[in-house]
DNA sequence: ATGTCGTAACGTTTACGA
């Protein structure tokens, strides 16, 4: 089974290069971040002649994320536990059963947190806060389970291009790290990196500056697993080369396959 | 030289968030 994660940058303006990206891939199961759209205004019908079953979670305008799937979704959960005052859509969840095992799948948009200090920052690290705790949580029900999405955080220095230049920013400072860091050391594995060492593997370049150009960018979008889904991992990628085509969003997809 | 997108709205332009 594949599993993808990626942050489209907006429904309406990426369709048919989610599209294009979903016929060549072929993921089982793919998580999206920052639709930038309403529920009501996410298209079903191209993901469903696909085979794709769709469960959404947007919000007017920003954030938003969605799950793509080819199995049914069952118990689906939108919301980040733990602030009931939070509105922002940034979680959704769900089970799917595969051959083997069945997995809990949850798809994240957290924080950018910029500018930091600031109450932006602030809200980053209390949503990393609640992250752990669903963490541990999950962990605790010992059912197989993974977190992916758009992390905004630059785990370490060789994760970006020019570490120097987000020395100050809120996606590399040592508290964002700290709270990524706490979160692997419950127990998960950290996908790509069971995989792939050294520097020069990134998943975002901006759309300034011609970092696309210059490979000027960074990785913050992670696949996190718990032991037992860990245990089933067969692979994991990046699709860098989409990033070069037309109206590209400004993250690429991060995908993970599983003997599931 | 501070560079580009996507979205919303008191909209043919500005503000915001990234």
């Amino acid at each position: 089974m594949k599993i993808a994660s990626f942050n489209i940058n907006g429904i309406k303006a990426r369709l048919p290069a989610l599209l294009d990206w979903l016929d060549e891939a072929q993921p089982d199961i793919a998580l999206l971040q920052e639709i930038k759209s309403v529920d009501e205004g996410f298209p079903h019908e191209p993901f469903e002649e696909r085979g794709y079953n769709v469960a959404t979670h947007g919000q007017k305008g920003f954030n938003g994320v969605a799950i793509l799937s080819k199995h049914p979704l069952e118990d689906v959960s939108r919301g980040l536990p733990g602030d009931d005052s939070d509105v922002q859509a940034r979680w959704i969840e769900a089970t799917v059963v595969g051959d083997i095992a069945a997995m809990r799948v949850c798809g994240l948009y957290l924080p950018n947190g910029n500018p930091a200090p600031g109450p932006k920052y602030d809200y980053k690290l209390s949503w990393m806060r609640r992250l752990e705790a669903r963490a541990r949580d999950l962990l605790d029900s010992e059912e197989p389970f993974l977190l992916a999405g758009d992390y905004n955080v630059i785990p370490q220095d060789e994760d970006a291009k020019r570490p120097e230049a987000w020395r100050e920013d809120a996606l590399a400072l040592p508290d964002s790290r700290a709270a990524f860091r706490r979160l692997v050391n419950l127990g998960l594995t950290e996908a790509f990196r069971a995989r792939v060492q050294g520097p020069g593997h990134y998943t975002f370049w901006d759309y300034q500056a011609g970092a696309w150009n210059r490979d000027d960018g960074i990785r913050i979008d992670h696949f996190l697993l718990s032991p037992q889904a860990a245990d089933m991992m067969t692979d994991c990628g990046i699709d860098k080369e989409i990033r070069a085509r037309e109206k590209p969003s400004d993250h690429v997809p991060i995908w993970v396959t599983f003997d599931l």
